[in-house]
DNA sequence: CTGCGTGCAAAGTATTTGCAAACCG
DNA sequence: CGGTTTGCAAATACTTTGCACGCAG
């Protein structure tokens, strides 16, 4: 749990305004350790202001992204979702499919296979992606 | 490459009816060993028909997905593109960002971590998608 | 024949864009 | 004050759906 005053300086490090849409958008993202998308995010907030639009959460989320400060997720209907990460650096994530919660793996096993990848192609490798999907120990459970 | 009869084999494996236009959209698909759209295969094709319909494309395409004839590639525009997919069983993708061009990678470095991963969240793993991205030998040079 | 496959037209809907007004720093 | 940020309305465009007809097996 981060203070708005976090957030402030999250922001600013960014070059990025703190206005209070963005600050409410990164605090409920975060408190809700689940990845939501860019309408699910608008409902739990756009009461709190007297306006607030759906593109404005549309484009801070991607902005968010680009600077590394929410990651996406991706799921099969192929919409975007966004998860508050908390942790920097390279890394990836695990999704439960039932809760959504999402939690960071900090291994990467692709790193491992690079060397294997180059020779096998004789190209350069740029980035991958990688997410593992699954039921979290509470979801698993209940099945 | 592969023959008429070989597709005819491979649809009728699946249940599936082969019919002119599924076996068009196969050949295509492999001869290009590249990702396509399914607006791109249906451009290549359509000519060859007194007509055929985009969304008997879509339908065909997905329909050869679900049955792991060939397989969704992901792209940073989060349209749909597949590759045909000539290795049968557990296995990922490099895709060269310049050409398009899809190779089958026959590590799977995440079977490795299941176990580091299982332990960590407690939970069941039921699925995991990776892709690498990069340039291929041919791409690379021209950079 | 008989049920899967297809054409066509139409809907759906998430996401994006443009521009003027509001606002943060 | 000056450049961001936002609201609103509208467009975009990919993808999906419904239904009647046609064709493969």
């Amino acid at each position: 749990m981060k203070t708005t005053t976090d957030y402030l300086a999250l922001l600013k490090n960014l070059g990025l305004k703190a206005t209070p849409k963005r600050l409410a958008l990164l605090a409920v993202l975060e408190e809700e350790h689940r990845y939501l998308s860019p309408e699910e995010v608008w409902r739990k907030i756009r009461r709190r202001f007297k306006s607030l639009g759906l593109p404005t959460v549309y484009r801070n989320m991607e902005e968010l992204e680009r600077h590394g400060v929410i990651s996406k997720v991706l799921h099969s209907n192929r919409q975007l979702y966004y998860y508050f990460c908390p942790k920097a650096g390279h890394h990836h994530h695990f999704v439960c499919m039932e809760c959504r919660m999402v939690e960071d793996l900090p291994v990467c096993a692709v790193r491992e296979m690079e060397k294997d990848i180059k020779r096998r192609i004789k190209g350069t490798v740029t980035s991958h992606v990688l997410q593992v999907n699954g039921f979290c120990g509470g979801c698993a459970g209940k099945q």
